[in-house]
DNA sequence: CACTAAGTTCAGTATATACTGAACTAACTA
DNA sequence: TAGTTAGTTCAGTATATACTGAACTTAGTG
């Protein structure tokens, strides 16, 4: 439980950043944060409650949506009753994969509007068209991105 | 001020996912959908009242979002008084490339985090270098893929 | 100038969500 | 079993935002 300037700094920005950008709220984000720099890895709710100074009921409904998005696990430490939560490894990673299903929900949405401007002079169509275009080119080149990135992540791995 | 069902839909379910995605409100959402597949591409605010059946306050406001974001362009037609409101080229594509700030600021961030660890095992290192490792890699493999659209773009436009 | 149309602002309403505190349930422990 | 700890749920509060309607400002037109 102890507590520490630049520590509480970080935790608040990263709750913020997380805020502004709407990923999360700004106590979810600070539990990530704080498990990101936190010593042992892993706490346990009560942990979280002391140190953030937050409800434990806010840690419940904070951590499910950690939880559901795969950012944060569970685990169990024998012969302890509470449970801990810790980091979950490719948390990000996942997520930004998931993410692009947006891409083809997007582009089927474009298609039903590039229907109603069928027999259309091709000016009007320019419009819907190259903002279809930016999401193929998008969907073309995300999986070898995707590729890469496993390389890449191996070879760090390794190092 | 002409209205069909198909078209109602396509706007609709565009504003939807604008909202869905929180990306902007549902009635910015729905401006910029109806503005994708309107004739002409250019409409007044009164236009979009009438065949929107929302407010001018809404019109201004969102309207407002949608000039600030870049993502809409006023244009004035000789001889007329009120402005007409039209999709601007390459829009989205912008936005994309603004938002790759966020990488470098969330790296920001995550190196005070990591600063906070120095001293210790390697283990205690992996959780925010993981984090840290995915965005490098964005850094690295955003601006050549965009060198890559740029390209694609011009293909298409030739074609 | 008076009149009309274009456009903004602002107060008010409705709605959603973040967070808390307290009550509750579930599970372990003496 | 009683007592304690872990954890969830839920009602209530605070806050932010979307949207409206009406009042206002600005600019053109007879």
């Amino acid at each position: 439980m102890v507590s520490c300037k630049a520590e509480d700094e970080f935790i608040e920005n990263f709750g913020l950043f997380m805020e502004s950008h709407s990923i999360f709220p700004r106590i979810a984000g600070r539990i990530y944060g704080y498990l990101l720099i936190c010593s042992p890895p892993h706490q346990s709710a009560k942990d979280l409650v002391n140190r953030l100074r937050i409800t434990k009921s806010s840690v419940s409904s904070m951590m499910r949506l950690l939880l559901q998005s795969k950012l944060v696990e569970e685990i169990n430490l024998p012969g302890e009753r509470p449970r801990y939560y810790r980091i979950k490894e490719r948390g990000w990673e996942n997520i930004f994969l998931e993410n692009l299903q947006a891409f083809s929900a997007i582009r089927a949405l474009l298609g039903e509007g590039r229907s109603l401007l069928d027999n259309r002079e091709a000016e009007m169509l320019d419009r819907i068209e190259e903002l279809d275009e930016l999401y193929a080119f998008f969907e073309k080149e995300m999986p070898p991105l995707i590729e890469r990135w496993k390389k890449f992540r191996k070879k760090e791995i390794k190092r």
